[in-house]
RNA sequence: GGCCCAGUGGCUCAGUUGGUUAGAGCGCCGCCCUGUCACGGCGGAGGUCGUCGGUUCGAGUCCGAUCUGGGUCGCCA
């Protein structure tokens, strides 16, 4: 039977005692780790947030020892059973365990109270769990209880605290935004909430606080941060959920230089403070169009090579109709150099075409260079040799090197070898997760081409400022316009990014034509903060950082959902929580809302 | 929406070219044990092999569909 408290205070955390506290009286509180019952004395650990202590029932008289009555409740222990035990810390009586924290110490209960009891758990509250993710998260009270995700979780704590303490620091001040918000459907799609009160009208999960912040510069706040739950109804991936949260921040009368200074002093310290890691700023930048070039991705991983080399030049007159119809419909022929890898077995080297068609790829073309320099190569037959040594050479190919190219548009090219130099320096074990490259891409294009919508559409957002350089090209080429964006990566993924912000009019109406948005539609979508613009509008500048990613690599998780503590699956569901699920007719009513199921979904 | 991977006692897994009563470790239950900490000893319970359908004399195994979870492309201004 469960007891109650009373008057029973909790003196500190299990292993808030050490060699120094030996005699002294302690009340625990916490978990039943594991009860070993030797018969004649019982071995109990327990565990709370802390970590374990092993807790030492015996019978006898005196304060080290426990009365018959506490002694019939310790037999009785099993995991997850919580109970408050009193008695004096003592040096261990048998060996030392090396493996726990208190490993040197013991406790030598006098009283225990069962708090409440467990019904036996459906996978075991332990490190280094191998129970499906499924059940793990259909019992996520029990798998947040286990030691690895509660120092997930309370590393987050650390990091949410050591950005405020910093922020704070340097002038920032803390302001909420709503989460009611107007629908503006660039970009993401976003979460609705219908309203009782106007019928027909909804508002919208906010994306990220972008119009708002902007506003609160708008009304001299300077400098704004805010760590912001953000929300977008897109399909989820191991670094996305539907509901993320963003360090976000803002600042007035600064340009892209004052931006990443205080953003880079900012990582400094927070991975100083909870990893103890140097990192050397400034970081390294790079412009998007170098980053495409170099690693054919805008989130380039730098902690390895295998550099993209351009042999477009090299291959333009090799009669191999797959570089040559690339070639002649405007794109080009690019390589990466896989060092040591030309023995690659042949069933590999296809697993990565494979590969590299989920990325648009109609094929990968390679020349496997043998350690004894004989070349195996898919289009040999379309070269000479002179073609095939000069572009060896122009790949910097050695013996026993793994050539591979991918010939088709840019983008696709970019994107195709930008994952594969991902994939195989992940096969050669080259991905370190404690070897932190930092890096900004700088520079994005204004623009993105739309070929679902047939026009350009803005690549970060239509408040992004130009380059002031490109502006003129705004009336002749907006494929070429830069922005004044920046992203902040680690090690190959999007960590966080930002801009400039447009404080002109004539520019931002000018933007907006551009996106081919009329001036009524603008006012429609974005009108607060037109009309803001109009009373005085100080240059600004901004960043937000995906707090869930950057805790993620901090901890060396390799999804967010082991540093989110209620995350959704990959359906956007919750499964400790069985939702989304449908409501009453009644709610429905009240909102004036009817539900009508696509055919497929009614069957059943 | 596309592609790929997985689903067998509570947990993690094995299960041969389709062939007796589907196994193991851990966990769980009972008894024993005064220095265990991956405690130990003895005994025991526990499975419609994700679901539905098909092929077959016979399906955990082969085929089709479907559900659940994961990865990824599209998508994510």
């Amino acid at each position: 039977m469960a007891e109650s408290m009373n008057e029973l205070k909790r003196t500190c955390r299990c292993t808030e005692v050490s060699e120094k506290n030996i005699g002294e009286t302690v009340t625990l509180m916490g978990w039943v780790q594991k009860s070993r019952n030797k018969g004649g004395i019982i071995f109990t650990d327990l565990r709370d947030r802390s970590g374990i202590i092993q807790i030492i029932f015996e019978t006898g008289d005196g304060d080290n020892f426990i009365d018959e009555e506490g002694f019939a409740k310790a037999e009785k222990l099993r995991s997850e059973f919580v109970i408050a035990v009193t008695g004096k810390i003592e040096k261990r009586g048998g060996a030392a365990n090396d493996n726990l924290k208190t490993g040197s110490i013991e406790m030598r209960a006098h009283s225990i109270r069962i708090l409440s009891e467990s019904e036996v758990p459906p996978f075991p509250v332990e490190a280094d769990s191998k129970t499906k993710e499924e059940l793990r998260l259909k019992y996520r009270c029990l798998d947040l209880r286990r030691p690895d995700i509660q120092r997930n979780i309370m590393f987050r704590s650390e990091v949410t605290r050591s950005v405020r303490d910093f922020l704070y620091g340097e002038g920032f001040l803390e302001i909420e935004t709503p989460i009611l918000n107007k629908s503006t459907p660039e970009g993401a799609r976003d979460y609705l909430v219908p309203s009782r009160v106007h019928p027909g009208t909804f508002y919208a999960l906010p994306q990220s606080p972008q119009l708002f912040k902007q506003m609160l510069m708008c009304s001299g706040y300077d400098r704004y941060f805010q760590i912001a739950k953000c929300f977008r109804d897109e399909d989820l991936r191991a670094d996305r959920q539907p509901e993320f949260t963003q360090i976000d921040m803002e600042l007035s009368f600064v340009d892209i230089d004052d931006v990443i200074d205080v953003n880079e002093r900012l990582i400094k310290k927070l991975f100083k403070d909870c990893l103890n890691v140097d990192v050397q700023i400034p970081m390294q930048r790079m412009t998007w169009q170098e980053a495409m070039d170099r690693f054919g991705s805008d989130k380039p991983d730098v902690r390895f090579g295998m550099e993209l080399t351009d042999v477009t030049d090299t291959v333009k007159d090799v009669d191999f109709v797959v570089f040559k119809s690339a070639i002649e419909n405007g794109g080009t022929v690019r390589g990466i150099n896989a060092k040591g890898q030309g023995e690659m077995p042949r069933k590999k080297i296809d697993a990565l075409v494979e590969f590299a068609k989920g990325y648009g790829a109609k094929g990968l073309a390679y020349i496997a260079i043998q350690g004894d320099g004989t070349i195996k190569s898919s289009f040999a037959k379309f070269m000479t040799d002179d073609q095939m040594s000069a572009l060896v050479k122009a790949m910097g190919g050695e013996n026993g090197d793994l050539l591979l190219f991918a010939a088709d548009r840019n983008k696709i090219v970019w994107a195709v070898l930008g994952a594969l130099r991902c994939k195989i320096a992940d096969d050669m074990g080259l991905l370190k997760k404690d070897d932190y490259r930092f890096l900004w891409v700088t520079e994005f294009p204004q623009f993105e081409w739309s070929d679902e919508e047939e026009r350009f559409v803005a690549m970060h957002h239509p408040f992004t400022m130009p380059m002031e350089e490109d502006l003129p090209l705004l009336d002749t080429d907006l494929g070429k316009v830069r922005a004044k964006a920046y992203d902040c990566v680690l090690n190959g993924v999007e960590l966080g990014g930002g801009s400039v912000r447009i404080h002109r009019g004539d520019i931002q109406e000018k933007m907006f034509k551009c996106l081919g948005i009329e001036h009524d539609e603008a006012y429609e979508k974005f009108g607060f903060l037109l009309d803001a613009f109009k009373y005085g509008v100080p240059p600004h500048a901004g960043l937000a950082f995906g707090l869930d990613r950057l805790v993620m690599l901090m901890v060396g998780a390799d999804n967010i959902r082991e540093v989110i503590a209620f995350p959704k699956v990959k359906d956007a569901s919750d499964l400790m929580c069985e939702c989304p699920s449908p409501v009453d007719e009644k709610q429905l009513e009240e909102l004036c809302l009817k539900v009508v199921l696509p055919e497929k979904a009614q069957e059943e």
